[in-house]
DNA sequence: GCTAAAAACGACCGTTCGGTCTGTTTCGTA
DNA sequence: TACGAAACAGACCGAACGGTCGTTTTTAGC
C-alpha cells in the first residue's frame, strides 16, 4: 500500500525540475511522460489533471528552496547572519548547487501565471507572503534586539532584499553566468554592513 | 501598397500587449486572431509563422520600453540624474502609465525562454545586453565627469540597478500593488545618493 | 501462494494546435 | 474605371493536446 506514495513522489521530483525549467503550465503532458517514465494512465492514476499536477509540483519545488533556507538560518542567532545565510542560498542558484533547475521556482511561477492563470497566481501570492513575512520577521527582531537600526522599515527592507536576488536569478539564468548573482550579493553585503547594522 | 505595413503594425501592437501577458510562446494563434480581429490567413500573410511573430512581438514590446527610457533621459545631463529617470520609469509600470500591459517585456522573456527557448533567449541576453550597456555607460560617464565614486565598477552597479528593478516589477505585478516597487524605488534613491555620489 | 485491491498500461476520444492554400475582396495606380 | 497586385477570409490538414477507460500487471495482507 505504499508504492503509490513513491511513485507519486517520484513524479513530483521529476515533474518540479523539468517545470520549473519549462514553465509549469507551458509544459505538455508528454514531457511529464518522458521524464518519469510513466504513461498517461500511470500519471493521472495520482493526480486529476495537468493543472493539479502543476500545482503540486510548484509546491514540491518551493519545498526545496524553503528546506534550503530553514537549514541555512536554523544555527544562526543574528540577524545579520541570518539574513547572510539567506542570501547565500541564492548563490547556489549560480554555482551549480542549486535547490532546483531552472531558477527560482517563485519568480518562474510569478512571471508565468501573473496575468495569464489565477489559481497558479494565487499560490505564488501565498508563497510571496511567507517569503516576505519570514525575512520581515527577522529584521523585525534584529530591530527589538538592538542589533539593526530602529528607523529600518522592517518590510520595505524585505522587499529589497527580495527583489535584488529575485532579479539576479532571473539575470544569471539568463547568462547562464554566476557574475550578476554575485553583484547583487556583493552589493547586499555591503548594504547589511553599512546600512541594516545598528 | 500602404494598407499592408499598417495592417503589420497594428497586429504587432495588439500581439504585443497580449503576448507579454500571456507568454511569448505560450499563447496560442487564436488569441492573436481574436485581439487582432483578423483571420489566420490575414495574420500569416505577414508572419512567416507563430514564433516568427513572437520575436517581432518582444523586439515591439522591448521598443515600447526602451522609447520611454531614451525620452526620460534624453533632456538629463547629470549621470544621477539620469539614473534617477530610469528608475521612475519602472515605476510607471505599477501606476497605470506602463509603456505596455503585463510588466517589463524583458523579464518575461527571460523567464520564460531561459530553459526552453533558445532563439526567444538570445533576443533576450541581446536586450540585457544593451541595457546593462546603457547603464553601465552611464556610470562610467558619472565618475568620468567627477559626478560619482571614483571607485565604483560600473557593471556591478548596472547589474544591482537592473536586478532590484526587474525583481520590483514581478513582485507587485504579482500582487498588483505599487507597494514593493515603491520600497525598492525608495531604496535606490537613497543608494544613490549615499554610495554613488561622489 | 492465493486473492482482492492498487497501480500502471496504452489505445482511444474529442478538441485545439500551428500552418497551408485557394478563392474572394480590397487596394493602389494609370 | 479598369486591372494587376496585395491583403484577407476561412475551409482544411496532420499533429499534438489533455483526458478517459477497459485491460493487464503488480502489490500487499492473509
Amino acid at each position: 500500500m505504499k508504492k503509490g506514495e513513491e511513485t507519486k513522489q517520484r513524479i513530483l521530483e521529476r515533474a518540479a525540475s523539468h517545470l520549473n525549467q519549462h514553465g509549469f503550465l507551458s509544459a505538455p503532458m508528454s514531457d511529464i511522460m518522458a521524464v518519469t517514465g510513466l504513461q498517461k494512465g500511470g500519471i493521472y492514476n495520482h493526480f486529476t489533471s495537468k493543472e493539479e499536477l502543476a500545482l503540486q509540483a510548484f509546491d514540491y519545488a518551493v519545498g526545496l528552496v524553503a528546506q534550503r533556507i530553514a537549514k541555512a538560518i536554523e544555527a544562526k542567532t543574528s540577524a545579520l547572519e541570518r539574513l547572510t545565510a539567506i542570501v547565500n542560498v541564492f548563490r547556489s542558484y549560480t554555482d551549480g548547487a542549486e535547490p532546483i533547475p531552472g531558477g527560482c521556482p517563485l519568480l518562474n511561477c510569478a512571471v508565468e501565471s501573473d496575468d495569464a492563470h489565477p489559481a497558479l497566481r494565487q499560490r505564488a501570492r501565498r508563497t510571496m507572503d511567507r517569503w516576505r513575512g519570514t525575512l520581515a520577521r527577522i529584521v523585525a527582531k534584529g530591530i527589538e534586539r538592538g542589533e539593526l537600526r530602529r528607523d529600518l522599515d522592517p518590510e520595505r527592507v524585505a522587499d529589497v532584499i527580495i527583489a535584488a536576488l529575485e532579479g539576479a536569478v532571473a539575470m544569471s539564468n539568463l547568462y547562464k553566468d554566476p557574475t550578476p548573482m554575485g553583484h547583487v550579493i556583493d552589493h547586499l553585503h555591503e548594504y547589511f554592513q553599512r546600512d541594516l547594522q545598528a
